[in-house]
DNA sequence: AAATAAATGCAACTCTGTGGCATTTAAAAA
DNA sequence: TTTTTAAATGCCACAGAGTTGCATTTATTT
């Protein structure tokens, strides 16, 4: 993918094509698992302020382009790409030896049984395994 | 459920019967939804030191009398009972109205297709929705 | 090139949770 | 019952994730 692409997306949502939300944005492209704050920073070698890089982020999720991703790891994770949503839900897969952290294709609508009075909207599903890699 | 079961269920669990750990203990029996850190302090009146608190919850955590849930609200939450385990696993359900958590019945094992390479050994659901009280 | 509005960096802060250590208290031993 | 002991408590300081106010810089518009 050429620098253009980013720059497009930028655009295309309405966002200032910035040095570091096109470094951000490259990286997150890159890359195929979610990512925490300090993997982020570790990618973008420490030269971007905190509180710039929790600003972009939250930006990209307001614009559509990453979702986070809460792992149940305590840090929040971050993954290029819608989020799910009603219709269009998909799962996390978290690997219990490398940590890394997935997102699933479309997850079949889940039947779970809850008790009368109870009104379910939505799912979350985190599932916990051993990835590909590992 | 009188004084006594309290004591009883400490001592078949190996922990001592103090003030707190009795009280903190009464209150988890009576009521029917998780709670956080603050839920419990203001129950106890906020006399009890936060490590403490921490601390008793971990230890009954680690005996098996409460688990702890992770609602994705930020604060970890604290239910009676076991957690739930292989072979005898429970979804959380959280209230987008009143934001309280409440522990579902056994969980259907779920069938979630993941591709190739990757082993799904525990599934953690979150249901969200409106609960019989909203 | 000048004006404007948004993005950045910095510092201080909030909030959840943890750890050390002296003191108290429950349980065991005498 | 009194003494011993080991664990629980309280206090305090700290760690880590994330947020906010504000002055400065930078991308975009005019
Ligand atoms: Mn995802
Ligand atoms: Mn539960
Ligand atoms: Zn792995
Ligand atoms: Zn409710």
């Amino acid at each position: 993918m050429k620098e253009e692409s980013y720059k497009q997306l930028l655009e295309q949502k309405g966002l200032k094509k910035t040095k570091v939300r096109i470094t951000l944005l490259q990286h997150f492209m890159s890359i195929e698992h979610a990512q925490s704050y300090n993997d982020l920073q570790a990618a973008l070698v420490n030269e971007v302020d905190k509180s710039t890089l929790y600003r972009s982020l939250a930006s990209f999720e307001q614009a559509g382009i990453i979702h986070s991703i809460n792992d149940h790891s305590g840090l929040t994770k971050y993954a290029f790409g819608q989020p799910p949503s009603q219709g269009n839900e998909h799962a996390h897969f978290v690997c219990e030896q490398c940590k890394m952290v997935y997102c699933m294709g479309k997850l079949a609508p889940l039947q779970l049984n809850v008790p009368k009075g109870f009104k379910t909207n939505k799912v979350q599903a985190i599932l916990k395994g051993v990835c590909s890699d590992c």
